[in-house]
DNA sequence: AATGAATGAGTGTTCATTCAT
DNA sequence: GATGAATGAACACTCATTCAT
């Protein structure tokens, strides 16, 4: 009976009412990632994600102290779900080459697992990044990270090119994958995602043949 | 014609002060133009326009209606100077191929003549195009224009290379541009903007090679 | 003629409008006098005191920044005004005897033109000095002025006493006036005003003796 | 007399928790005290004083159904706690005059046992008393309550002395001391708390001469 | 053409209070 | 008794826009 007890029942009060921040927590950087890609950082009100969220408002500064708060975490949030979707991309993949056209379908959302949403909140958040320093700090560390890792891969295509090279070409493809992103969302009609996403890899392969 | 001109311009009160209304609506374009730069568009308020252009910020709505119609002059002004600034440096130059690195000089704003405030400022219009369409319709085209302009000049460089060889060139440079000043702005200290210049020149010769 | 509209025209297009700031804001800061007097500070919302100014609860962020800036502009209107009434009271007293129970008079409010409003106005800022450095800067400049003036009418007064008998004298019953208020607000029925003031007057008469 | 208590307490569930409601009471109380000291009563969250306490938002509001009323606690306790500071300072003293010293000292706050927390507290009480009339009654108790005792202790050291000798003198004291704390409190640097204090027990001294 | 006061809808944020657990 | 999530009505403050002068 005793054991029947501990094991049912929450033993520390602490316990009381077990914590759901977690969860609140990444509802609403979800509804912020879908109504900033509609409307931007500006006018994605508290009102507007807490009712795409399904939650009072008030509740949204019980778990964010600031608005600015919910899109350094969505920032994190975006560099994660990349990670993951490049990791998954790359399963199975044991060329470098191919990995590096994975990473860039991870990142330009080619394919299946395309979520134009995605590329529409990371260009928000690009401009974001400009002017306020606390995302700009979580979005250079992203860059950073990504440049790191696309100059391994490179290097590992191409081992015997000599710096900077491997550097370089890092650099103008991610220059290239962010101006893709943000044409594909500015111009819509004129220039699809897809257009632009296929330039790169045609660079890519140029510049490694 | 310059008759024509004086008949149009009202003739009684001629020793009235004289219009300036042109020299005020660029004013107030300049200005927002420096207030965007530093705190993007929907942060640059009326009145920090006002105050940037020396004027009071009833006077704004009395040369533009909305504030939405000065950020739609500004995206013609930047595209005017670009037009302006790539004519100028492709004075003298009768090579294709050097007119089309004066292109990028030009838009990425690079030696004499460069100017962050311009390129920060056209960072923040492409995120604002996404979201107001007024303001995407005379995004696109400028972007459609410069495309064309781009195919054309690698057309003459290239003149045996079939299609889509120009469009997907094209369309590769104007990313990268993109995400070059982007990045540059974004990241600041750990990717300067010269850097990512570089590369898109870089990309290009190699491109042509 | 030209005279005539010279001198019923403004002349420099900076009079377009002429500023009626120093109006408003002195209207606002008696609002908030008014306002505070039976709320406090922290209930006196900018909702109630535009609406005891009859004016809009925007324009009063027109006129100051920040709700702080309209208690720190009442401090000095009051401090302003007790100079005043201080003035007009000494008026004809050349006895520096009666000019200290003029004194006495002005701050405690009594007599004509005796204002319950101030006086709790009074008390509410003392407690807002506690905790707002902003407001505790000018509270003190005040206090220090208050004592540097009481310590000076003491001095006339009995001129061979040697310190600290006026620094001490002057900082007791300015004690004594600020508590009389404290005490003449919070309890009402049961001590009035006139009670506790009283006690000071007989007081310095009896020190002075 | 005992056993009717523990009558009344519940029998049955007696090896259940014992109820802690004194005990987590008075730790509220003391936490809304020095929260109260810092930030004042309306900025003395339910957060923070939870925060204080190391207890649950939650608990607060079971322990104390409204706000006021932790308020109101905090006044009696005060109350009580400079009764039994008196009564400790006394303990021994059988003169009337120094007994009188001795309350000075227990609600100046002076000597060993001196708690700058408890007088900023209580100024803040004071202004609160002003517009909270469920405040201002337990305030005009304590108020009533010392005036009386102060009254009675005077009477004692000048049992000759005709009315209102004992009441006007004790009204001034308690006016001066209210004084005191509340200019200690309000300009911290250039009027010291003991400076104050002193000042009116020389008054004292000298008005019983 | 120009001024600057005025408005009112809307913003992020706070907070006492409630309540399911 | 105790927890901490949840609510909703406030709050100070912002801002494009209007308008009398």
């Amino acid at each position: 009976m005793a054991t029947t007890i501990l094991v049912n029942q929450p033993v520390y009060p602490a316990m009381a009412r077990p914590s759901n921040t977690e969860t609140r927590r990444s509802e609403i950087v979800q509804a912020l990632l879908t109504v900033m890609a509609r409307h931007g950082y500006e006018k994605a009100t508290i009102q507007l994600i807490a009712r795409e969220a399904r939650l009072s408002p008030g509740l949204l500064h019980y778990h964010f102290k600031h608005k600015q708060e919910i899109l350094v975490a969505l920032v994190e949030a975006l560099a994660d779900y990349a990670e993951h979707r490049f990791a998954r991309l790359c399963d199975g993949q044991s060329q470098p080459r191919q990995q590096l056209e994975a990473y860039l379908h991870a990142w330009l959302s080619l394919g299946e697992g395309a979520s134009p949403e995605r590329v529409a909140a990371w260009v928000m958040i690009g401009a974001e990044a400009v002017r306020q320093p606390e995302v700009r700090t979580v979005y250079q560390r992203v860059i950073e990270a990504e440049l790191s890792r696309l100059r391994g891969l490179i290097q590992q295509v191409q081992p015997h090119k000599p710096e900077p090279f491997a550097s370089t070409l890092a650099a103008s493809l991610l220059a290239m994958i962010t101006g893709s992103a943000q044409l594909a969302c500015a111009t819509r009609d004129i220039m699809p995602s897809a257009y632009a996403a296929q330039a790169a890899i045609d660079y890519l392969r140029q510049a490694l043949a």
